[in-house]
DNA sequence: CGCCGCCTACTTACGGCGTAAGGTATTACT
DNA sequence: AGTAATACCTTACGCCGTAAGTAGGCGGCG
C-alpha cells in the first residue's frame, strides 16, 4: 500500500495551521487558554510537536501578532480612502476605524502587543501607512513623529509606546535596515530626519516626557475647544 | 522566660508588609518575578503563609494596585494646583504629570491595571479628582464623561478603558453605592446624569464606539491645528 | 535494492507555578 | 492551666514551558 493512503487524519501540521489555531483559540477562549499543551491538543498533537514550527511560547506570541498584523494590513490596504492630500484627517480616521474593527476581533492583541519586546514588521508596516497619510496631508517629518506618539493607541484601537524602552537591538545591521527601508519607506524617511533633528537624545529614540506632554496638550486643547463651543451653543 | 524575648527574627508579617514587598519586588525584578513562592521567600516565609494575609494571587494583584493607587492619591492630593475655575487645563496638566511620575516608578502598573476585572477604589478616587477639575472648569457632566474616555490612558500615563466590559457586578448593592457616593462624589454625580442622558445603551455603561470616535476626533482636530500653525509660521 | 540522514511527531522528565487540605507551634484569654 | 485562635509549615495535585532523547516515514544516494 502507498504511504499516503493510510493516515487518514494526519494533515501534516504547518506553521500556518498552528498560528491560525492559536489565534482562534485566543479569540474564543482568551489569552490564558493559549498554552502549548492546550494548543497541541486542539491540533491533535502533543505539545512538543509544536516546537517544529515555532521556537517557543514567546515566538508563538510574536508570530500571532504578525499574523493578525497581516490581516490588519490586508484589510486596511484594500480600503479606498479619501485622498489624504485633500483631507488627511478623513483618511486617517477611516483607516483607524477599520483597524479598530480588526482589533476588536482579537481582544487579546493589546495585551500581547504590550508585552512584546521586539516589534512586529506588520505593525510597523501599518504605522508606515499612517506616516504616508500624514506626509501627504502636509505634515513635516518632525510633526509627523509627534503625531505618531500622540495618536499612540488610538490608531490601533489600543496600546501605547510601541517602540518603548531598551530596544537597543544591537542588531540594527545594515541588512535589516535595508529590508526595512523598502518595506516601510515613509517611516524610514521620517526617522532619518527626526534622529538628526533632536540632539537632546543620547541615541535611543525619543524623549518620552516630551512626547507625553505633546499628546496631553493636544488633548487638553481639543477638549477646551469642545467646551467653549458647547457652552456657547 | 517571656515568650516575646525569644524569637528574634520573627517579625510577624502583616498584610501591609506583604504588599510593600510585592510592590518592591515588581518594581525591581519585574512583574513575572512576583510569584507566591518567590514573594514568600523574600519575606522569609513559605508561600502558603501569604494566604493568611491575601486571598490569592489575583487578590494580591488587586491589592498591589490599591497600594500604588493610595501612593498616587497621596502625592497628587498634596499638590497645590492652579485654580481649575481659572485654568482647568493647567490644573489637569499638572495633576497628570504628577501621576505620571508615580506610574513611572511602577512600570508594571499598566499591565496589571489592564488585567484587573474589578476596579480599584483608589484609582476611581483618582478619576474623581479629574472630574472635579473638569466640572470646576466649566464642563457639563456629559462632556466630562466624554473627556474621561478621551483622556483615557493619558491622565494616568497609560492604559485605557478602565471600566471596560462585562463588569455587570451583580453586587451594585446600595451599601456599596452609598460608600462610593461619599468616596467619589463628583464621579457619582456625573454618572447619575450620564446614565440618563444616553438612552442608547442597554444598561451597561458607555458606547465604546462613540467614545473611541470622540477621542480620535479630538486628536485629529488638535493635530490639524498644530499642522496649520506650523506651516504658517 | 539497501542504506542513510532528515524531518516530523511522540515520550519522558524537570523545575516552577497557584493553591487545596491538613498539621503544628506560638500566642492570648480565661 | 487549659483552651481556642492565630500564624506558620508540609504535603500534594494539576497545571505550565521546554530540554533531551526516541521512533517512524520520507527522499536521495550508492
Amino acid at each position: 500500500m502507498t504511504s499516503t493512503a493510510r493516515s487518514t487524519s494526519r494533515r501534516p501540521l504547518s506553521r500556518d495551521r498552528v498560528l491560525r489555531r492559536a489565534v482562534k483559540l485566543a479569540d474564543t477562549s482568551g489569552l490564558a487558554a493559549v498554552s502549548m499543551r492546550r494548543l497541541g491538543q486542539d491540533l491533535g498533537v502533543e505539545a512538543m510537536s509544536l516546537y517544529n514550527h515555532v521556537k517557543g511560547k514567546e515566538a508563538l506570541l510574536d508570530a500571532m501578532v504578525e499574523h493578525v498584523g497581516a490581516e490588519l494590513n490586508a484589510e486596511v490596504d484594500a480600503l479606498d480612502l479619501p485622498d489624504p492630500a485633500q483631507d488627511w484627517a478623513a483618511a486617517l480616521r477611516a483607516r483607524s476605524l477599520a483597524a479598530r474593527v480588526v482589533m476588536l476581533r482579537h481582544p487579546w492583541m493589546p495585551t500581547v502587543l504590550e508585552s512584546r519586546t521586539t516589534m512586529s514588521l506588520e505593525i510597523v508596516r501599518y504605522y508606515d501607512g499612517v506616516v504616508a497619510i500624514l506626509t501627504a496631508g502636509g505634515f513635516d517629518h518632525d510633526l509627523t513623529h509627534h503625531c505618531l506618539h500622540a495618536l499612540g493607541s488610538r490608531v490601533l484601537g489600543f496600546t501605547q509606546e510601541l517602540f518603548d524602552p531598551g530596544d537597543t537591538g544591537e542588531d540594527t545591521s545594515e541588512e535589516v535596515m535595508a529590508q526595512m527601508a523598502q518595506a516601510v519607506p515613509n517611516l524610514m524617511a521620517m526617522l532619518a530626519e527626526v534622529a538628526h533633528d533632536e540632539p537632546g537624545q543620547t541615541l535611543g529614540w525619543c524623549d518620552d516626557q516630551t512626547e507625553f506632554e505633546f499628546g496631553l496638550d493636544v488633548l487638553l486643547d481639543g477638549l477646551e475647544r469642545r467646551r467653549v463651543s458647547r457652552t456657547r451653543k
